[in-house]
DNA sequence: AAAAAACATCGTAATATTGCGATTGAATTA
DNA sequence: TAATTCAATCGCAATATTACGATGTTTTTT
């Protein structure tokens, strides 16, 4: 018990589950949207920011960094992040498709 | 501790995320798909499509209706549940608007 | 080589989510 | 009215998420 059974639901629909949960934290909405504003930016820039401990801002970048949706590279004793153009198109597609899914007539029915 | 710390961020961000986590589950994905794709659907319907329990996909549509994704009216005596379009269409419109702050280049940085 | 700087990872506590059986509540039917 | 049906709610167990201090790792600087 507890754990989501995805083996109920067809692998669109985990993978959609998957790429909202990904953006359902404002940690981690506030971390895309500096890395899209500055399109660079460093780690420690982003603790100054938003607040939270470094060790929690690691984590939600590692988050991030497990679906793709940004990258890392080693720039002295720092890191920069900043976003996979491919992914984040993908996932805009993705979305997109899914609420476009239904052009819901002005009136609902109920 | 565990908690997330809403304070920290914009009521925009805490939105946006919260909006994302309505929809970071498949089983809420499949509910929204069937009743996009009927336009209208009872809840036992749903319980023998999906292959959760009764109280299981009371509880997800209890969160649908909570962010007002969706409706529900009685009818006799079960439940008609269905889209709120309004609220999908503003969905739909801060998804687009989110994914579209990056109009990234096809180029990363790193 | 030692110290410092920037992140990552570990371990842990607090809280949230998921799932379901059992029960309750409301409307319909016999 | 009693039985039935459909869905909401309660209570609980299992698991996941969030957050952070402490520690480890890697690179730079002194």
């Amino acid at each position: 018990m507890g754990t989501t059974k995805t083996d109920l639901f067809t692998k669109k629909q985990n993978e959609m589950a998957a790429m909202a949960k990904a953006i359902a934290h404002p940690a981690r909405i506030a971390i895309l949207q500096q890395l899209a504003r500055t399109n660079a930016c460093i780690c420690g820039d982003l603790v100054n920011e938003l607040g939270l401990a470094q060790a929690t801002i690691s984590q939600h970048l590692k988050e991030l960094k497990n679906v793709g949706l940004i990258q890392g590279t080693i720039d002295g004793v720092s890191v920069c992040y900043c976003i996979n153009p491919k992914v984040w198109n993908q996932y805009k597609g993705f979305f997109n498709d899914f609420f476009e899914e239904v052009t819901v007539s002005d009136k609902s029915c109920c």
